[in-house]
DNA sequence: GCGATATACATTGACAGACGAGGTATAGCG
DNA sequence: CGCTATACCTCGTCTGTCAATGTATATCGC
């Protein structure tokens, strides 16, 4: 079953810190991660993955500069920055929490009719 | 920790028709039996939940009537339907496989910095 | 040399879900 | 009579996602 982005949606940047978490990275390079990480069941969205470069650089958890390849197209790299860092185990724990309420409401549906 | 609103979005109309797999019910209840089933952790808003609720009945997932109080507001019920039910089970599996997507998504920022 | 494919980045406009703000109405309590 | 709780509804705005489109470089087969 492949993931319908409504679900994804916020978690966008999260996914993109995490990587970064790792070392620094390229957009493409990030994507293709994601797309082998998940086997295929997940990618992001080129447009969807720039603009949360932009929101995340915007906000300061990110910086980025432009890679020296003498060959190929130019990429323009990522780091993450300690806010980044701070942001990413904020955001983390907030999807903990998440989760955790919604497999709660969820499960409701389990329950059966009640009298 | 409260939940953020972003992270829920597109779990709203399960997490109805998982109120609704226990029995009819109306909008205020269910948004009361939400707050309290999350300790206060999420609450969904009111518009959010009246829209979700004329999404579903379009959709076919739910019908509604209007309750014969003699006292008291009056209250418009929900019923789940046969095709509602099997919307819940096919969004349940969705949500979990999402789940499971992020998880593993997440989980990588843990990994510490690659050479 | 030339077309196809892969790599790599970027912007625009549209869409959909969430929600603040505002509105209507009934009932009980002090 | 005002306050609070119950109960429903809608309009307009905001935000994140994404299809479409565009740019440029490199490689491979023919």
């Amino acid at each position: 079953m492949s993931v319908a982005s409504e679900l994804i949606r916020g978690n966008t940047e999260t996914i993109i810190l995490a990587q970064l978490m790792k070392g620094d990275g390229y957009g493409y390079m990030i994507n293709k991660a994601i797309l082998s990480l998940t086997g295929g069941k997940f990618e992001l969205k080129e447009a969807t993955l720039y603009t949360a470069f932009r929101r995340l650089e915007d906000a300061g958890c990110i910086v980025s500069y432009w890679g020296d390849e003498t060959t190929g197209a130019r990429r323009r790299y990522y780091s993450i920055t300690d806010l980044g860092r701070e942001s990413y185990r904020l955001r983390k724990k907030e999807w903990e929490t998440a989760e955790a309420v919604i497999d709660k409401l969820l499960a409701e549906g389990e329950k059966g009719v009640s009298i």
